[in-house]
DNA sequence: TTGAAAGCGCTAACAA
DNA sequence: TTGTTAGCGCTTTCAA
C-alpha cells in the first residue's frame, strides 16, 4: 500500500496538517520541521493522492479537451496545444474523442464533470440542432455553477451562453480563398462542404459564397462531404467530369481526397482542374502539387483556450478572441487552361 | 453547489447508501424504491464526485497515455486508439506530451500515479541510457504495487520489469524494406536513422544493417534526425549529391522531408534517388511519388495497450503481443537508372 | 510555528 | 431490501 500523510508525519514525528503544509507551501513551517519532513517524504516514496486532494480541496488538477477524433491532425495539433500549456500549470489533461457525435459529446462533458475538471476545452465544428444545443447549454451552466471553466475553441458558444471563445477566422478565410480562385479566372467552381448543420462547415461555406456573390459568379454545385479524405475522394469522383476548373474543399484533408480521385481518373491538378483545400495541415506542403489552401493559427488558439482552461489566463464573460486566417497560395491553384 | 449524495437522499427519502446502490447497481434495491431515487437524481441534476468515489473506491476512472507528441500522426493515432478502448471502458483517458524528454515522462508517469489512475500505457520509442532505466523501473514498481496497470506499446519494458508489451515487429519491417530495396538493385545505400539511444531507433537501424549484412552490401553512412520532417530535410540535403541511389530514412515523417530536400536541389525521386519510409502513415500515399514504406499496425496495437490498461483485457507477467509489419511497395523505389 | 479535529462525498462492511 | 456507520487521505479552520 502507499504511504499517506499520516505514515509521513509519523515518520518525521510532525502532524499531518504540516507534512500538508510543507507539501502545499502555503503556510510558514520552519526549515528544521520542513527539512524532516521532506526526508519523510523521500524515505517512503510518498505520491500525493489526488482524488483525496481533490476532494478535501474541491478542485482536481485536470482539465478536459473535447475533440472529434485526435487522429485527426486538424483536431490532434489543436490537443497538443492545449495539453502543453496545461502541463505548464501543472495539470493533466484529459482527451476526449467524439466522432462528431452530439450524444458522446455531452456523454464526456458529464464525465469530466463528475471528476470536478478545472475546465473543459470544446474544440470543433458545433453541431447546430436546436435539441443539442439545449442539451449542450444546461450542461454548461452546470459546470459554470460548479466553478469548472468552458472555453470554446473554434466554434461559437451556444445562444445565451457566456463563455469565452477562441474564434478562428473560417469565413474570412474561406471568402478570400474562393476570391483568390475567382482571381486566377475560373467561373465554374465547384465546392466541397464539410458535413451539414456543423458551424465550421457554415462558416466556410457561407464565406465561400459569398466571395461568389460579390464577383457575381454564377452559383455552382455544393457537395457535402464530412471533412475526411475518403469523402473528399467520393466527391471528386463525382466531380471529376463535371466540366469545372476549380474545386474547393472545406479541409485539406478532403482536398487530398479529391486530388487523389482526379489523379485516379487521369485528370491533372492543377493542369486540368485546379484544387484548394482549408486548414493547411503539414502535409499540404509534401503533396504534389504543393496546396494552395487557407491557414488557421490552430496551435496558437488551441494554447489560449488551454491557458483559459487552466485559470493561468483569466477571461470574464462571453468574449471573442479572434484568430486570423491567412490565404496560402501554392501550386494547386492557376489560372484555367 | 452541486447536490450531493445525502441531498439526493434526503430528497428521495432513503439513505445514502440506497442511493449508492441504485447508481451503481451492485446491490438489490425494490423497483419503486429505485425509481423514487431516480426521479430525485433527476430533479437534482445530480453528478457524481469522482474524486470521492475514486478516494472512497480506492480507484480512478481513467488511464494515462504517454506519447512523445500527440500531434505527431505516429503518436496521434496510438493516442486515439487507447482513448477509444478507454471509452469502452468508461474511462477517461490522460494523455500526455513528453516531448522525448525523460524527465518529463518520470514527471508524468507520477502525476498519473497521483491521481491513481487505473493504468498507464506508455508508448514511443523509450530511451536507453541507464539512469533513466533506473528510474523508470523504480516508477512503474511504484505503479504496480499500487494497482495500476502499466502497458508498453512499441517499446520494450525496462530489463526485468514484468509488464505486457505490445511489440511492433520494427527491426523485421525494416530489414524486409532494406532488402527490397537492395532486390531493386541499389548499392549504395543510405540510411537516416532516429535519434540515438531510442529503442525504436535501434531496432529499424538493426533490421537494416542485417539487411545489408546479409547481402554483403558495402556497409554505407548512417546519419542520425530526431524523426521530425525538418531533420529529414536536413539529411536530405546533406545526402543529396553524395552518390547515393537510395535514401532510406527511419521513418515517413523524415522521407517525407528527404523528398523535400531533394525536390528542392531539383533531383528527381524515384528517377534520381529512390527513397523509402516507415510507419506508414496516412501522407504516404498522398504524396508523389507515393511512399514505398512499412506498414506498422498502430491503430489495433493501441487498442490492444488501452484495453489491457483499462482492465478489460488482463495479460500478466512481461508478455510480449506481437505486431506484424508489412512492407508496402509503391512508387518512391525503383530500381537506379 | 504547530497540532487537533472537522469535514469533503462516497463506498462498503455490518446490522437490522 | 434498507439503514448505520466507519473510513478513504487530504485540507483547513480554530486553538494553542
Amino acid at each position: 500500500m502507499a504511504a499517506t500523510l499520516a505514515d509521513v508525519a509519523a515518520r518525521a514525528g510532525v502532524s499531518t496538517a504540516t507534512v500538508s503544509r510543507v507539501l502545499n507551501g502555503n503556510y510558514p513551517v520552519s526549515a528544521v520541521t520542513r527539512e524532516r519532513v521532506h526526508r519523510a517524504l523521500g524515505e517512503l516514496d510518498y505520491v500525493v493522492n489526488g482524488p483525496a486532494r481533490a476532494l478535501a480541496a474541491a478542485t482536481s488538477e485536470v482539465i478536459g479537451v473535447i475533440v472529434n477524433d485526435v487522429s485527426d491532425p486538424f483536431f490532434s495539433i489543436q490537443a497538443s496545444g492545449t495539453q502543453w500549456e496545461a502541463a505548464s500549470a501543472d495539470l493533466l489533461a484529459v482527451i476526449c474523442n467524439t466522432a462528431g457525435s452530439p450524444s458522446d459529446e455531452l456523454k464526456y462533458i458529464s464525465m469530466l464533470l463528475r471528476q470536478r475538471v478545472r475546465g473543459v476545452v470544446l474544440t470543433g465544428g458545433s453541431r447546430e440542432e436546436p435539441e443539442h444545443l439545449t442539451a449542450i447549454t444546461k450542461l454548461i451552466g452546470q459546470a459554470l455553477s460548479a466553478g469548472t471553466t468552458v472555453v470554446m475553441c473554434g466554434r461559437p458558444a451556444p445562444p445565451d451562453v457566456d463563455v469565452p471563445c477562441v474564434a478562428f477566422d473560417n469565413e474570412g478565410g474561406s471568402r478570400a480563398l474562393t476570391r483568390h480562385v475567382i482571381t486566377m479566372g475560373h467561373k465554374r467552381i465547384a465546392y466541397v462542404a464539410g458535413p451539414p448543420g456543423n458551424s465550421t462547415t457554415t462558416a466556410r461555406l457561407n464565406g465561400h459564397l459569398k466571395a461568389l456573390e460579390e464577383q457575381t459568379i454564377e452559383k455552382s454545385v455544393v457537395l457535402h462531404g464530412d471533412f475526411s479524405r475518403a469523402s473528399g475522394f467520393d466527391a471528386g469522383m463525382e466531380l471529376a467530369d463535371a466540366g469545372y476548373t476549380a474545386i474547393i474543399a472545406g479541409n485539406d484533408l478532403m482536398a487530398l481526397g479529391v486530388i487523389a480521385a482526379l489523379r485516379q481518373r487521369g485528370i491533372r491538378v492543377p493542369d486540368d482542374i485546379s484544387v484548394a483545400g482549408f486548414d493547411d495541415l503539414p502535409a499540404a506542403v509534401d503533396v504534389v502539387p504543393a496546396l494552395t489552401t487557407v491557414r488557421l493559427p490552430l496551435d496558437q488558439g488551441a494554447r489560449r483556450a488551454g491557458r483559459i482552461a487552466s485559470g493561468v489566463e483569466v477571461v470574464t464573460g462571453p468574449t471573442k478572441l479572434w484568430m486570423p486566417a491567412e490565404l496560402m497560395v501554392r501550386e494547386s491553384v492557376t489560372p484555367p487552361r
